[in-house]
DNA sequence: TTTTTAACCTATCAGTGATAGCCCATTGGG
DNA sequence: CCCAATGGGCTATCACTGATAGGTTAAAAA
């Protein structure tokens, strides 16, 4: 993989958020033209026009970069999901979430891959929560609270999370396989969804 | 992560495909302990006793072992999956192919994390099918043979195809989303899986 | 004008996957 | 029985990776 060096002017003392957001901008170009697992802190820094140290001063390693991007690109997801859940209710608004979640796993793969297919290693810290767990937890929210009104306060609330997880997970893992074998011979990808969003939500 | 150098003896000519086992099983092991990412060709050759350029001599690299790792775990998934899928018909063979599915991704994360999350980056060869995808088409291939029996010859080949894909994928959405995001307050597992199948095969 | 410090740099580290080129011991043919 | 062929293995080294140490510069605050 080719660098190329273009120097960038130094920012201004109190810029330093602007740079930020310029390396999370880079980093997502880059991560979406040529895979999260293969893009160098070199490569980002080279873009951006700083030295590959600087990076440093902007996250603690490249796991937090990463992890910043997958947050930026799930606000997105987060902001269009809330939007399609106030243009219906009941199952219709179930269906266009599950439809709109599709979407942007589609569309933004890298970043979908970057929000719920790359996994959080190390020893686990109860008092931190991940990054992209968190945002996960919000599309999941969005998810269970348009179940739970449509099902009514008849069920129990282990009941809705059952229910929950077990569409969310149906919808994520359309997504995942298809963005992690995307050679696979699949049908055809719009009428796929459809049986999909039918077959999950019917009998509710 | 700490290495320790224990030489084994050299295997007598003829004795490469032993050698190749070993190196397979010790990587199965690693991997298993500390995950695909952080287990480096160095400490697999460390722990099957030779120096790091020797498994060169087995695997053109390191995607190819840990391709043949996966492949290996996977003969275990389709050998459980054949066996399930002869111990009943209709519907209940359906579940049960379901639940076995599930619980080999649980009980066998890593072997599942190699086989259908990693994903087969590099240049498309369309005269070469990679090894997980084939295992892949495998397991799919009784899912779709088992539903395609249940649903009898009145569906369209495109039919039980979406059909086959959507379930599919939901199974592997569980298992998916529960393995990279094992932090996620999840409901009680089996509770989960019950609800899952359920889900998935009613109304088929 | 001087001091402070945010923003940046170069040099360097240990670890990674991979290649080049050489040894050594077993084994089959003469 | 000897010896060449070769399968199994080695050391040395490469370019690259993420990360750290420690110094430099320029703009803002005093």
């Amino acid at each position: 993989m080719i660098r190329t060096k273009a120097l960038s002017v130094r920012k201004a003392r109190g810029y330093g958020p602007a740079r930020r957001m310029e390396i999370l901008n880079h980093a997502m170009r880059l991560i979406g033209e040529h895979g999260v697992q293969t893009v160098s802190t070199r490569q980002i820094a080279d873009a951006v026009g700083i030295s590959q140290p600087s990076l440093y001063a902007y996250f603690p390693n490249r796991q937090a970069l990463i992890e910043a991007v997958c947050v930026q690109a799930f606000e997105r997801l987060i902001l269009v999901m809330t939007q399609v859940a106030q243009t219906a209710t009941g199952l219709d608004r179930l269906k266009r979430l599950g439809r709109a979640y599709l979407m942007f796993g589609f569309e933004q793969p890298d970043a979908y891959r970057v929000g719920f297919m790359i996994e959080t290693t190390g020893p686990f810290d109860p008092n931190q929560i991940e990054p992209p767990l968190l945002a996960g937890l919000r599309a999941y929210g969005l998810h269970r609270q348009a179940l739970a009104e449509h099902l009514g306060p008849s069920r129990t609330s282990d009941e809705i999370d059952r229910l929950a997880q077990s569409l969310w997970a149906s919808l994520h893992g359309l997504v995942a396989l298809m963005i992690a074998r995307a050679r696979f011979p699949w049908a055809e990808r719009q009428a796929l969804i459809d049986t999909h969003l039918d077959r999950l939500l019917t009998g509710l």
